[in-house]
DNA sequence: AACTTAAGTAAGTGATTACTTACTTACATG
DNA sequence: CATGTAAGTAAGTAATCACTTACTTAAGTT
């Protein structure tokens, strides 16, 4: 157990609340309670609940992670490959509840810029998933692979939100892991034919 | 252009406002402006901000028109059944997008009824896909059919919240109509090989 | 003409909000 | 020992919030 500094209690304290109850729902009272500091810290440290809020998305993004999982593609079979990055991808999403879930509550209200960075990352997922698809694919002509990277991709992101996000079911990690090697074989099934 | 009532100018005005901002980043008095009605006529209406946001709520559901999508499934090919169902889940969903907002920035307040009522609906159409697969299905073992079910959603709900709600591209009729139908023949792979 | 209904206006309630001011305490460092 | 730093306390600001009261207006309906 590290101890944290008095701004990461405060970041850490208002990212919960953020996630659980949405920007507007959660004082800034609140948030110097849950993180055992006086409201003036809070404001000293970081002037307005705004740029608290930017602080925190700053903080915890799920960029960085996402294209950390782009990067370190490993080499191995195809079905492996996809399979490995199908669990790096669904658990990327797991431990960032939080922060999507905070996305998601804000979506609206993101400008150009935010939403360009999200074109971006989407992008270089599939285009990651189509270099790997077409490194091993046999004969195939009226598929377009583009298509199966945005269909992998959204069949994962899908399974998180259901299961996660909008049901919160417990659900094991043994079918997790069945459920995510079923979609890599549906996949292969259209690469290969 | 119909003339609505007092009661639904409200609930209009609130049904946008609430998936713009959310419910506690709209205030009564801005819901009675757009609705040109005055502040008095919206609580002597609803009594409360929060019994209001119920009837937007009730009023505005997804819920009957996925219900009745189930319902209106038609006797087709497999192709062409899949296809139409795939359309009407996206066209549905897109028409009922700031019903979506507002579930998605809301989603953590749920209570368990609410999400036990998600939970009938995403099996009702699960059980819906695996029916129609398993009339139609050649001889396969080693596919669970249900996890094709589950994909097949996956895919579908990920394009419109790529696309409609988190990038809020312009995307044509047609090149949904495009990736649909490969979402289909992907499908179709999986069933019969 | 009398009455009902659906709306409006004006004013104000107490609670809460983000944020500030002024002063204090405790501790670590030179 | 003196000083700087990071925190706290107490009190209060102006604005906004959901919601109320009291009274009025306009348009039917009986």
């Amino acid at each position: 157990m590290e101890k944290l500094s008095t701004r990461d209690r405060i970041i850490e304290a208002a990212y919960t609340l953020f996630s659980e109850k949405g920007y507007h729902g959660t004082s800034t009272r609140e948030i110097a309670r849950a993180a055992s500091v006086s409201e003036v810290t809070l404001f000293r440290i970081f002037g307005t609940k705004e740029s608290l809020f930017e602080e925190v998305l700053k903080t915890k993004s799920i960029i960085p992670d996402l294209v950390a999982m782009i990067r370190d593609v490993e080499n191995h079979s195809l079905e492996d490959l996809l399979f490995s990055l199908a669990k790096k991808f669904y658990y990327t999403l797991v431990s960032k509840k939080k922060f999507i879930m905070i996305t998601f509550s804000e979506v609206n209200q993101y400008s150009e810029k935010i939403i360009d960075i999200y074109q971006k990352l989407i992008d270089q997922i599939d285009e990651l998933l189509v270099k790997i698809f077409s490194k091993y694919k046999s004969t195939n002509k009226d598929f377009n692979l583009k298509i199966i990277a945005m269909a992998f991709r959204g069949m994962i992101f899908n399974l998180f939100l259901t299961n996660e996000i909008l049901l919160r079911k417990n659900i094991t990690k043994s079918e997790i892991t069945h459920i995510l090697s079923s979609y890599v074989k549906i996949i292969l099934n259209s690469i290969n034919r």
